[in-house]
DNA sequence: TTTTAACACTCTAACGTTTTCGTAAGGGTA
DNA sequence: TACCCTTACGAAAACGTTAGAGTGTTAAAA
């Protein structure tokens, strides 16, 4: 067990100083090409790599960032860490992932754990907690504290920060959109509780389509999903309206909602179309596949990472934040019927 | 924007010394308890927090661990994430996740530029690139640095070190048995390619169930898929052989073979039994639900976790290996019938 | 011959902690 | 009065690095 080479090892052992191993090293001009060529030739035979620690300590950079969300085990998740991930490493960052669990209070210990230095700045979607506690002084200290913030999907206008946002309201828009065109004409809508900001723009965009199409909103086919009884208010759905549209803002509805189908022995989608929020691997495997507004969580965590980024790294700091919105688009599969 | 404060400062402020403050916030005996008092109060009113970087170089410990997986869009490894979070936030520790895309450059990256000091320990489940090259200097070298090390499913017998892995070929042979039992004459397999050691076991668990069960083992039966011509490899089993089981190594396969035998109007469970490795989403949601060999990847997570952080905080290194084996569950749904 | 400049280094402080060692003041004992 | 022991605190080194300021030598310019 060898353990690491220092610096100063490095000087004891070739008779010169710390500093210039560290010069020498860095190829500074101030040292002669004799004693670089020589340090050099020692620091690779003994695998000297500078250690990090010391290194963020001296320049109050870390190259880390944290990544807090809300659950790892969901596709559109694990597509913007993989997104984050891509973009930062190319810029020479680490990422750390924290989950919330979707608790205000495990979202806070997070932050402040890791805002002493452990990381250069945030990328963050607010839990289900934070978002019905309405509570965000975590969020303003750290930025107050001159660590820079981005919001992703799940954000709050309370706060100023670089935000990443999808084009929610536009892609459920265009999903209703697609179904009034291919001759649906009584459309559900399936989505979450109130107080979740990404449901409200669906559930606005599915109005607005609907209004602009010339089709009366009836509040009876808008069911709104508390995630533990999920089935049973489908089943009540169905059992209670007659559709042959369906827009579900998520993909675990829809497949919920295809199961119900198949029981009634309603075809899909002759007799009922069915279009889900968000391109998972539900989506693109169930029977038949369905059709969904993708919301580019790829692309979602790559921009946010290039915002935060780009912040960090910006020289002077003109203090003014920037609001990305991602479009989503209708990727068409078998679970509607072409225009 | 106000700074972090500093002991340094604090110390200016209350005209003690640095050490004064830091003893006191730690209730050192050295320290009256009316210095005590007073310091407490100035660092919560400034709302003091010790910069970690501080403390990490100055104890030699991060209390960072990384875990670098192969992929995080895939439910298993996010499922083990949760597991590890869960376990080494309690203990205080914060997780890094590195993505090696299944690339062995990448995963020899990762490790660099992680084990000069930013983190304690690594846990790690190797890239196919890994295996395929069966170059583990990167994982010898770490190990020789003193730096802990666990790796978990994808291991490999070559490094000697702790280990998490599932207990593939019971999880196989216990999942062809029950297919035989409710009545299965010929079974089919689908796995991955060779050098996929997960792959291996849970075969020869396979081969195993089937000659216990006094069943000749077909090798016509048995289809190696290389994960870009799924489909297609499916299709050609399906065409050429005459089957009434069917083990799949991942829940893909498993959705794929249950859409090819819709296609043929093959009834599963009545005509055809099918097991999936992993009880993921897909799994669970799919039509008929499938009877699934659960890895418990949370378990998983935990377990290692737990390996880990106990040989970082053991006092006397000992340093003797364990290898945990988690016991696979077999989850009966819908996809095969009963005993 | 003196001044200056270039060269090739070394010294020192700094980043924010922790911890060991030292010591002054005060009180008690012999 | 001399000695010792507490009590309560400070100084300094250390973790490993970086960077600016300083230094000694040599050679070229004035």
């Amino acid at each position: 067990m060898k353990k690491k080479v220092t610096l100063k090892q490095i000087a004891k052992e070739l008779d010169v100083s710390v500093s210039t191993v560290s010069k020498a090293l860095k190829d500074s001009p101030e040292i002669g090409q004799e004693t670089i060529d020589k340090v050099k030739a020692f620091a690779k035979l003994y695998n000297y790599k500078p250690n990090n620690i010391a290194v963020s300590l001296q320049n109050r950079k870390t190259k880390n960032i944290a990544v807090i969300i809300p659950e790892i085990v969901h596709h559109f998740f694990t597509k913007v860490i993989s997104g984050i991930e891509k973009h930062a490493n190319e810029r020479g960052y680490n990422v750390i992932v924290c989950l919330s669990n979707e608790d205000f209070e495990k979202e806070v210990i997070n932050m402040e754990t890791l805002a002493n230095g452990s990381i250069d700045g945030f990328i963050i979607s607010l839990s289900k907690g934070t978002q019905r506690k309405k509570d965000y002084h975590h969020l303003r200290e750290v930025i107050n504290q001159g660590m820079p913030l981005v919001m992703f999907d799940r954000v709050t206008d309370e706060i100023y920060c670089d935000k990443v946002v999808v084009d929610d309201g536009r892609g459920a828009y265009n999903a209703v959109r697609h179904m009034v065109r291919s001759g649906c004409k009584r459309i559900a809508l399936v989505t979450t509780e109130e107080y979740l900001s990404v449901g409200n723009y669906r559930t606005l965009g599915y109005k607005n389509a609907l209004e602009d199409a010339g089709i009366p909103i009836d509040e009876k086919l808008i069911v709104r999903i508390d995630d533990i009884n999920c089935e049973k208010q489908i089943f009540e759905l169905f059992r209670t309206q007659l559709f042959d549209g369906l827009l579900c803002v998520n993909e675990y509805f829809a497949v919920a909602a295809l199961r119900e189908a198949r029981k009634r022995n309603i075809d899909v989608p002759r007799q009922l179309s069915i279009v889900a929020f968000s391109d998972g691997i539900l989506a693109q495997n169930s029977f038949p596949r369905l059709t969904t507004v993708n919301q580019h969580g790829f692309e979602i965590g790559e921009t946010s990472a290039k915002l935060l980024i780009d912040k960090l790294e910006e020289v002077e700091d003109d203090s003014h934040y920037r609001t990305e919105v991602i479009k989503t688009s209708l990727i068409e599969r078998e679970s509607t019927n072409p225009v």
